[in-house]
DNA sequence: GGTAAAATACTAAAAATTTAGCATTTTTAG
DNA sequence: CTAAAAATGCTAAATTTTTAGTATTTTACC
């Protein structure tokens, strides 16, 4: 079901009005853990990811971190500041060094008035994800763990640009993610590795056979 | 969590631009029952809501229809078609007699190009959309089903405009839609009439305490 | 009104999942 | 290099959920 087509807002946008983006908004350099903004925060304004990656997540009461998923280069977040006047969802931090573009709600609200074709840009970054975050929600409904477990692997995978295949995912990220036992997660990812699909890490896990982890989301 | 804010798309347009759309698009007219479009259908255009009401869903190999929601008067389907380049998601059909103005491709376009307006409203939209799914897909990991129960009925009480406060669910929709068996849904079902949150029909669910059930979703 | 279909109600055994541990391995920081 | 912290690995009892039934109630239709 899931069909993998996300695509970056900047690979939506033509490179002229990425350089009028860049020119209205600031562009800030961020290292590796620094915080880009806290969950709730109620800053308002559309950042890019220019270089680098950008880690999202929640923290509990008891001071740990549930990752929630990462976006690369040409990903934008922010959108619900703008448009559902909400604060925002997830903490936001670098995962290594990390270059961002952020632009204000004034400078924002001009180019979308008076460039259609970033209008669409946006339009079409929110609506590919609220049809993939409709086919995670099918998948949570009605999919095995292992099925769920090689969805996230490879939408992490993409959205993240992890090119080595190596994704950097603890087993109790992907438990929270899941809404499953730490447990659970452990057996399953063990059948997975047992199949030769994945190995695992400390921390993270490696993708080895893509096509057929691919092929899971299929079987219905 | 999940806070009821999603507008209409109606809702969000000065009334001049509805009768743009109008203009632009066609209007017609279903009985009860009759198909609006199938899943996976190729047509492409956007759709408003502009009386009565539409059931969406999946038709099972087995021939059973599992509804996914419902929406009322004022709320808009098929961006998927305009913006993510995907097939229908779901099977519509008229629940009631309803009223469907449906705008073609180069007719939507046209207006969103000329219509900031217009394009900021279908960007909310779509983006609310979206943050609404997020919370959903939240709850589905991380609530118990009763919870869950609480909020996927004031959800299609609210979309779908059931003043009255029934609300036309069979208790295997909400099994379906929750990704849980029919047996684990009636039990819930039977805690929450227990406390007297709601009283069972035959094919509906009325809501009783309105207040206390929306309580449900600030518990963590 | 009578019958068939659809939906809900109920039950108990089987299966899956979580919980709450502790052990082991790997990494990080000093 | 060493100690502490973080993450994974493993286990068994307790709990929850599903499965696979049948029974009962409600509705639709002839």
């Amino acid at each position: 079901m899931p069909i993998p087509t996300h695509q970056s807002l900047v690979d939506l946008l033509p490179p002229k009005l990425l350089r009028l983006l860049e020119a209205a908004g600031t562009t800030r350099f961020y290292h590796d853990g620094q915080v880009l903004h806290t969950q709730r925060a109620d800053s308002v304004g559309l950042s890019i990811v220019l270089s680098g990656r950008v880690r999202f997540g929640l923290y509990t009461t008891d001071g740990s971190f549930n990752l929630s998923g990462i976006l690369g280069r040409g990903h934008c977040f922010g959108e619900v500041t703008l448009f559902a006047n909400r604060p925002r969802a997830y903490h936001a931090e670098a995962f290594g060094e990390t270059e961002v573009l952020s632009i204000g709600r004034q400078a924002f609200n001009a180019l979308y008035d008076a460039h259609p074709r970033f209008a669409r840009a946006v339009t079409v970054t929110v609506t590919q994800r609220l049809y993939e975050a409709l086919d995670t929600a099918d998948d949570l409904r009605h999919r095995s763990i292992e099925q769920q477990i090689a969805m996230m692997l490879l939408r992490v995978a993409r959205t993240g640009g992890f090119d080595d295949d190596e994704i950097p995912l603890r087993q109790s990220d992907i438990a929270f993610s899941l809404g499953k036992s730490r447990v659970s997660v452990g057996k399953a990812l063990d059948r997975l590795r047992q199949r030769g699909l994945i190995s695992l890490g400390y921390g993270s896990i490696t993708i080895r056979r893509r096509v057929e982890l691919l092929a899971m989301g299929g079987e219905d």
